[in-house]
DNA sequence: GTATGATTGAAACATTCGTTTGAATCGGAC
DNA sequence: GTCCGATTCAAACGAATGTTTCAATCATAC
């Protein structure tokens, strides 16, 4: 009866929220109608346009209500993580812990929609589309920046646009995972991926960035060869050979026939 | 003459190909109307229908006419690696190069669609919708599981759920650059992104990628906390931190109201 | 030249899209 | 009860979607 009560007292609203997140999860964005979403609901068609005027405003609450809460959480673990450093430079692993995790910890929920969240969550760093990343990126862009205050301190040494690279590298890292469809997930992994697989992921995404925000990357440098000094862990460009990777001759991916 | 000649000389195939591509990377899939692909090409509407049969079979066309020649490309340095590895483990760093370079210098060349082939190749990786995925999935599996073998051979040490694991992490990791829009790149870092930026993008990717898949990671534990030998590079779970933050109160993400 | 098969053209197909309309219904305030 | 704003409903709007049709056109072989 309570149960009965507290699902009948979900508002027009939220069902509609709830239903456009799984579908806009599942379908992507352009290829979720209104319609399907007011279906999924159990709601009239109009009350979508009623309560949220537009599809874009409703995709920008969509994605605000899931935001909001993800990036508070974020920054207060930063905070945290900021405070407890003092003066000194925060620990690397506990910023990039702060950024992933809460991120990764609303897909194990098994209590809500389970993969449903963590997929959207994954697609608010994938989604493109000039609209959509419009959205996604004035909502998300001050916890970026912040993040990106946080890995400076955190890697000194590094200028403002390697920062940037890493941080964006940081993200493509984490959202892989969220992203994939359960279909690609079992494909890659050669299994179901559950909870525990989840956590696993996690003990194995955390040190992979770490790692990766830590690796010595060559000075931006105008001439193509040079010796870097350290070559611990191997990790660094040996003399421009990605360079000449790069500078290969790329017929192969041009306009080769292949009709 | 012959510049018009060669210009005319494109097939209504190709044209329509090529229009798909740019479109599918500047909108997205669901987003591009076949409408709006033959207007682009300057193609009658009918003609998409007649070569293609259907909008699914174009998409399928217009990433398997990347994806082969970029697989081609990518397999071909990877057995370059293998080989001049003989028994040995191969060089880590080469594999990682073998996957990535291929896919950003198509977005370096400038005498093609420039960045456009960049976002497709980085779609192909992050666009999702279970159609699509599957589509992407049968093309790109072939390599994905290559490259798994090598990075068991250069990481020997790794379970075989751990390769999976890091092998999407590298996926994901290369993907996002290629993804963002221009709009959201030049918001990262903060200024144009051009062939040079691209080219240091890449020098700060392969070292991230390789310190990352080369991070020691946390064995699979059943329990929580253990103390994990080698701290080097402190890349690594200290006594189930990340576990506790997946196993905080989720509240803040769950169906707190923001109406 | 004609004949033939491949290709293109304009138009329409039925369906779905986002959005709007106006009447019907609900829940409280008075 | 009456009133009224908020909400829901069925229905329709025009535009856009993927697809099909069929005549017109093209290139080429005869």
């Amino acid at each position: 009866m309570q149960a009965d009560k507290a699902k009948a007292a979900i508002s027009t609203q939220e069902r509609i929220l709830n239903a456009a997140e799984i579908l806009f999860a599942n379908r992507g964005i352009s290829g979720t109608s209104v319609r399907s979403i007011t279906a999924e609901a159990g709601v009239n068609l109009a009350a979508a346009h009623y309560h949220f005027g537009s599809k874009e405003e409703l995709i920008r609450r969509v994605f605000a209500r899931r935001i909001g809460p993800l990036s508070d959480e974020r920054l207060k673990l930063l905070d945290d993580c900021l405070e407890s450093a003092g003066e000194g430079p925060p620990d690397l692993q506990r910023i990039v812990e702060s950024f992933v995790c809460p991120a990764v910890r609303v897909g194990l929920d098994p209590s809500k929609g389970g993969q449903v969240f963590k997929r959207l969550i994954g697609r608010i760093h994938s989604e493109p589309g000039e609209r959509i990343s419009r959205i996604v990126l004035e909502l998300f862009w001050e916890t970026a920046r912040r993040f990106q205050e946080a890995l400076k301190l955190a890697l000194p040494e590094l200028s403002q646009e390697q920062i940037a690279w890493k941080f964006m590298f940081m993200v493509g890292t984490m959202a892989m995972p969220l992203t994939a469809s359960r279909e690609v997930l079992n494909r890659v992994l050669g299994g179901e991926m559950d909870a525990k697989g989840a956590e696993r992921m996690v003990a194995q995404l955390v040190p992979f960035i770490v790692a990766g925000l830590r690796a010595p990357a060559p000075p931006i440098v105008f001439g193509e060869s040079e010796d870097v000094g350290h070559q611990e862990g191997g990790a660094v460009d040996r003399g421009g050979r990605v360079g000449d990777l790069l500078r290969q001759d790329p017929a192969p991916l041009g306009t080769r026939d292949r009709s």
